[in-house]
RNA sequence: GGACGAUUAGCUCAAUGGUAGAGCGCUUCGUUUACAUCGAAGAUGUUGGGGGUUCGAAUCCCUCAUCGUCCACCA
């Protein structure tokens, strides 16, 4: 043996050994216990980040069951991470100068579907240097034939029970990446903008949108507002940049008279809450500006009565960028003599696109959405039925906010990478045929033939909210969905609480009648060592693949799972992945020190049993064993409810500091001497050591386990965990 | 404006109402053939402030302060 522990020698050939031994399959026992977990299909479209190495805990909870000699399944997957793949994508088109714009619908789908399937394996290769034991013959993508079938039907099922309807209104929109989005895609930054006090008839009104008052259809004050009551139901013609525009004053609760000037401009085409006043007062939605986030004023350049100043202006601002429209609007606005005055300082928060940054606009346009209220009350009354539990505890209080606060789910996307939408409209009739995939040959409203589908693609969470059915229907198991669903535990970051845990809950029991999962199980985000986000402009990235080569799997798996509380964040340094390694190196040399021992006696050492047991007749043999049989029962109470920092320390804990410390130190003449019972005892405790450590360090243990002389001859892997030896 | 966290040793964090712990760092000593990726000994905390409940509080309750995250249609 070699004086240091090399993980570069062992990881590989232990996780081929137990792939190919077949050991990450069900046991063929039929009447074990289920214990499931599935694994959120990381993104097909990158590496692996560290976020990702905290499925440790899962792989710990599986490997557990596992030895339990449960029938523990761990079932792999990719997901095809529509928008987020092709942003992705994009930004290698960009690379090569190129951009979405040059391909056709179905190239751009398959030279994305090859950048995937080359990222996928790599991904893939990635989990198994991490050591994780999930069932490779069950490996499912999100875009496998049978998964598409399942959200195709599902969708068509929620269409024919009126849960999901296509509708026109303001949808968040990005108009760089050029698709709408539901509102959790949607990142408010706090901004500091100019706020635009300008001249409005008898009003002055504040705006920090100037560029969108053209298209201004009334003007709104609080009814209690005394000074604007009695302008109330009035019309009155408003001098502005481009001549007078008619507009009608309405009353709305809403408007707080103490903000700006007390009086409101009402834009029912590019604000969500004047869309909802437009409507209450029928009032016609007019966009100015277009999907491409340009200002369109054709619908002005189009009257043959213009005067020269308006129409000229009407030119410039034509196509113009909505900031760079704005500018020129403010100059214009202050030749007029319009500008009462400008406040620099106005703070608000503007919604922004989550990926590109760019400003979101709401523009009407219509989407297929999902009625979220029926939904989320049968995930709610499930919640408060105890069908599924949360560790930590307080995110069911979240997840309960959540599902009160969901507004209906936009599920359109406009982009080519994902499922379309099997939806039909109807050249004749321009009604819907929804299909569950099938191409419709006539429409179902007047019969006409010429059907044409919906260029839209689903929000990629309204298929990966479908996870647990979907996958444990496509696995080519029959039986599986009977058997493992609901699954055990879900396990995954708390930050996508609400875009995929309450999206599974509640398609979860609507769809299937049962929750999809018992018990949820949320971790924190992995931060670097000062507690800061990890991000690649602040270089402060931990590579996890990286710390595999320099540490091993065992080390950063233990460093990650080390005094981590659950659902909390925590901060991890390159210094407690080496002091992770320097565990497994401290167990390589206590495997080490025995085999010296063993091998300096003859004849066999006899393997530790109830007799010996029963007639332990040295007090640190029996100290040692007491401690390892109160460590056994801790560990095992601690793994049962989830405490796994809890059990890596007192493993840790027991193994460096009890039995390498003290134990080895105090009894090394005996060992020396070659005593029996002395070496018996050590080799258990050892032995016992490596199974319960098993689920943390899998690498380290399981090369340890088969260098040992033992009784049984199965990989550590498959091994029973341990229980505890009494005295009768 | 709400909700939820956090505040514990120099740093990063654990702790299931019952004598405050770990990792890293620090001080002193140690090359006895398991390991210097080590060992021995040690220092550092009235657990953010203030109340309360309890035989007993880092832990439960109230309150204040600071930091963080998320949500909400203030133009």
């Amino acid at each position: 043996m070699d004086k240091n522990y090399q993980p570069k020698d062992v990881e590989e050939p232990i996780y081929k050994m137990w792939e190919e031994g077949g050991y990450f399959k069900l046991s063929n026992n039929p009447t074990a216990k289920p214990f499931t977990i599935l694994l959120p299909p990381p993104n097909a479209n990158a590496d692996l980040h560290v976020g990702h190495a905290m499925y440790v805990i899962e792989d710990i909870m599986i490997r557990y069951h596992r030895m339990l000699g449960e029938a523990s399944l761990w079932l792999p997957g990719a997901d095809h991470a529509g928008f987020e793949t092709q942003f992705v994508y994009e930004k290698h088109l960009a690379k090569k100068g190129q951009s979405r714009f040059d391909f056709d619908r179905e190239t751009l789908y398959k030279d994305i579907w090859n950048f995937v399937h080359e990222n996928r394996s790599k991904m893939e290769n990635q989990l198994r240097r991490l050591g994780f034991s999930l069932d490779w013959s069950r490996n499912i993508f999100t875009l496998d034939p049978t998964v598409v079938q399942t959200v195709y039907t599902s969708f068509k099922h929620l269409f024919d029970k009126g849960l999901v309807y296509r509708n026109n209104r303001l949808v968040n929109y990005c108009t760089k990446d050029g698709t709408g989005f539901s509102d959790l895609e949607v990142l408010y930054v706090e901004r500091t903008d100019p706020m635009y006090y300008i001249k409005y008839g008898p009003f002055t009104i504040a705006t920090a949108r100037p560029e969108t008052k053209f298209r201004d259809t009334a003007l709104a004050v609080n009814p209690k507002d005394k000074r604007y009551k009695k302008y109330i139901g009035q019309t009155m013609d408003i001098m502005g940049l481009l001549g007078p525009i008619t507009m009608t004053i309405i009353p709305d609760t809403d408007v707080d008279p103490a903000f700006g000037t007390g009086i409101m401009k009402v834009t029912p085409a590019h604000d969500p809450h004047d869309f909802a006043l437009g409507q209450k007062f029928n009032l016609p939605v007019t966009p100015i500006i277009d999907f491409r986030g340009k200002m369109d004023f054709s619908w002005f350049l189009s009257q043959d009565t213009l005067d020269q100043k308006s129409r000229e202006r009407a030119e410039k601002y034509h196509g113009k960028k909505v900031a760079i429209a704005r500018q020129m609007m403010v100059e214009d606005l202050k030749t007029d003599g319009l500008m009462i005055k400008v406040d620099e300082h106005y703070s608000h928060r503007v919604g922004t696109c989550w990926k590109c940054g760019t400003v979101i606009e709401p523009l009407p346009l219509e989407q297929w959405y999902v009625q979220v209220k029926p939904l989320a009350k049968k995930a709610t009354k499930a919640i408060k039925d105890k069908k599924v539990s949360f560790v930590p505890k307080r995110f069911e209080k979240i997840a309960l906010q959540w599902l009160t606060n969901f507004h209906d789910w936009n599920i359109s996307r406009q982009n080519v990478w994902g499922i379309r939408i099997p939806a039909w409209k109807c050249e004749k009739c321009a009604q819907w045929t929804v299909t569950a995939g099938e191409t419709p040959t006539a429409c179902q409203h007047c019969t006409h033939t010429r059907l044409i589908q919906d260029t839209d693609t689903f929000d990629t969470w309204f298929s990966s909210g479908q996870w647990p059915f979907a996958t444990l229907q496509a696995t080519g198991n029959p039986d599986d969905f009977k058997r493992f669903y609901p699954t055990s535990v879900m396990e995954t970051g708390y930050d996508i609480l609400p875009w995929w845990v309450c999206r599974m809950l509640m398609l979860g029991v609507y769809i299937t009648g049962t929750v999809p999962f018992k018990t949820v199980y949320l971790h924190g985000l992995v931060r670097d060592a000062k507690g800061q986000k990890m991000s690649k402009s602040k270089g402060n990235v931990i590579n996890p693949l990286q710390m595999v080569d320099l540490y091993g799997a065992d080390a950063l798996r233990m460093a990650l799972v080390f005094g981590t509380g659950a659902g909390n964040d925590q901060a991890l340094s390159e210094d407690k992945i080496r002091s992770m390694r320097n565990f497994a190196n401290k167990l390589w040399n206590i495997a080490r020190f025995m085999m010296m021992n063993f091998n300096a006696v003859n004849a066999p050492i006899p393997f530790y049993d109830e007799a010996m047991h029963k007639n332990l007749d040295d007090k640190n043999d029996k100290r040692i064993i007491t401690e390892l049989n109160m460590l056994t029962a801790k560990v095992t109470k601690q793994m049962e409810t989830y405490r796994f920092s809890d059990a890596a320390l007192s493993i840790y804990e027991f193994a460096w500091h009890r039995l390498a410390d003290v134990h080895l130190e105090k009894n090394k003449e005996r060992f020396k001497n070659g005593d029996v019972q002395a070496l018996s005892v050590l080799r258990h405790v050892f032995l016992t050591i490596l199974k319960l450590l098993h689920p943390f360090m899998p690498f380290v243990t399981e090369h340890l386990w088969k260098d040992l002389p033992r009784k049984s001859k199965t990989p550590l892997i498959i091994s029973q965990w341990p229980a505890i030896l009494r005295k009768k």
